[in-house]
DNA sequence: ATGTTC
């Protein structure tokens, strides 16, 4: 494979074999050896393969391997020519997403609360594999409401306030659910488990406004130097990691059917317009909007620790998600097509102006939320102009580190006490979680953060440093 | 990511 420079941040893959469009990676120097090293590459090229895809392969700056396509993946396929929709192209956590709250009270006033902060949080958010969620489905029928309407919902029920959902992409629900294809075993992992962080990279973290790079988008955001904020990182748990084994079964099934051949069996996909995409589109959307309602219920969790621990109130800031497959209408060679857009670790990041913008927010471009690690920094970016990978921008660090590696190099209860005594709380589900989420195990989030300013995907709004950690 | 192997 040869990786060509087109740019201070941007690399090309020519087509080569059964590619049909190049590939495109956004990188430094410093992050591209990275994702040499890790196969995402690979993956990049083996999405070029896809039917019906257009413009490119693409790889954000914090590309790294994944189950058939690289997490940090964008891929579009024309829906009314022959374009596929794959699971893998989403990923097992369909919709995980990240959710950033700015609270009304500075770093400096919270100082002295935070231990009961973080206490009451620690009690009260529920995480880890398996386990309750904060609220509890009656049945399917209620489910399919949740499926239907997402964050919606959970506002309707009073889990929220209005205003929260026109801080949410696509105002907290994702059209075209359909629960008639998400299946009963989904169903039931799922009733327990609605306000949940889950385990692995999720988190609830409190965090401060260190630096504003951009003021003027930072106050429309709502946030300022030196304020407190939430930042919420949790997906579908066990729905929609059981909608996306359901369908990867379908469609590896179809694939004679329809004449599919690819590189990599993880890649099992349908033309969008057939009855298993048409299927997976339904259910991966529903799934979508679980994640969604789980976020809105661990805000509120979050809204309840902070009013009685610290006398302050949560404003949504936004609310996206990171692992979706969406029908979009974009200009292709100037005309405008129908595609799928895959986004696997990959954020919508929609420039100042465009339509499809939520009132109070079309002169700003679409807020992207960079979360980094447990001991690092996160980003609020925005939206930029002259994005071609169909306005996506990066999702997070990315890991260098198997999980395996991070538990060979890391102690949990050592690197609690690190992190302890840098300042930063730290509330753990488990010290073997702890370890494999370690800071060294991730990419430098800063250099990613130039990276994708570099690239022209977003811009820096502001930066974000860790308080305290609810570790999932 | 995941009732971390139906």
């Amino acid at each position: 494979m040869t990786l060509v420079r087109e740019g201070p941040f941007r690399f090309r893959i020519e087509p080569q074999d059964r590619m049909r469009v190049p590939g495109v990676v956004f990188a430094t120097e410093e992050l591209l050896p990275q994702a040499v090293g890790d196969k995402a590459l690979e993956q990049v090229v083996n999405v070029a393969t896809l039917p019906g895809i257009v413009r490119a392969s693409y790889a954000m700056p914090d590309v790294h391997w994944g189950y058939g396509f690289p997490i940090g993946g964008v891929a579009a396929t024309d829906v009314d020519a022959g374009g596929v929709v794959s699971p893998g192209g989403v990923g097992f956590d369909i919709s995980c997403g990240v959710r950033l709250l700015a609270a009304g009270i500075d770093r400096t006033s919270l100082a002295p609360r935070m231990r009961a902060l973080m206490d009451l949080l620690g009690d009260t958010v529920p995480r880890g594999t398996g386990r309750g969620g904060l609220w509890k489905l009656s049945g399917r029928a209620q489910m399919e409401k949740l499926l239907v309407e997402g964050a919606g919902y959970a506002v309707e029920c009073g889990h929220g306030v209005a205003r929260d959902l026109e801080r949410c992409e696509d105002r907290g629900a994702l059209e075209g659910a359909d629960p008639s294809h998400v299946g009963q075993r989904a169903v039931e992992r799922g009733l327990q488990q609605v306000g949940s962080l889950g385990s692995g990279n999720h988190f609830l973290e409190v965090q401060a406004v260190e630096q504003v790079y951009d003021a003027e988008t930072a106050a429309v955001f709502g946030l300022h130097t030196g304020q407190v904020c939430v930042m919420i990182h949790c997906g579908s748990r066990g729905l929609g990691h059981q909608v996306c084994t359901d369908h990867v079964r379908v469609m590896d099934q179809s694939l004679r059917s329809f004449g599919i051949q690819l590189p990599d069996r993880q890649l099992a996909c349908a033309p969008v317009v057939s009855s298993p995409g048409r299927g997976y589109l339904g259910a991966m959307a529903a799934a979508a909007n679980y994640g969604r309602a789980n976020r809105q219920l661990l805000a509120e969790a979050a809204r309840h620790a902070f009013a009685v621990a610290a006398k302050a109130g949560l404003d949504l800031v936004y609310d996206v998600s990171h692992n979706t497959a969406k029908i979009e209408t974009h200009d292709v060679d100037g005309v405008p097509r129908r595609l799928c857009v895959h986004r696997k670790g990959a954020t919508l990041a929609l420039p100042p102006g465009h339509p499809a913008l939520p009132e109070g927010l079309v002169e700003s471009g679409h807020p992207v939320l960079v979360p980094g690690t447990m001991g690092t920094a996160s980003y609020v970016m925005v939206g930029a102009d002259g994005n071609d990978a169909f306005w996506s921008s990066a999702h997070g660090a990315g890991r260098v580190w198997s999980r395996h590696e991070a538990l060979r190099q890391v102690r949990g209860e050592q690197l609690r006490g690190d992190l302890e005594s840098r300042g930063i709380s730290v509330r753990p589900s488990s010290w073997r979680g702890l370890a494999e989420e370690a800071p060294d195990a991730y990419k430098d989030v800063d250099a990613v953060a130039r990276a994708t300013e570099g690239a022209g995907l977003a811009r820096m709004v502001a930066r974000l440093v860790p308080l305290g950690v609810v570790k999932g």
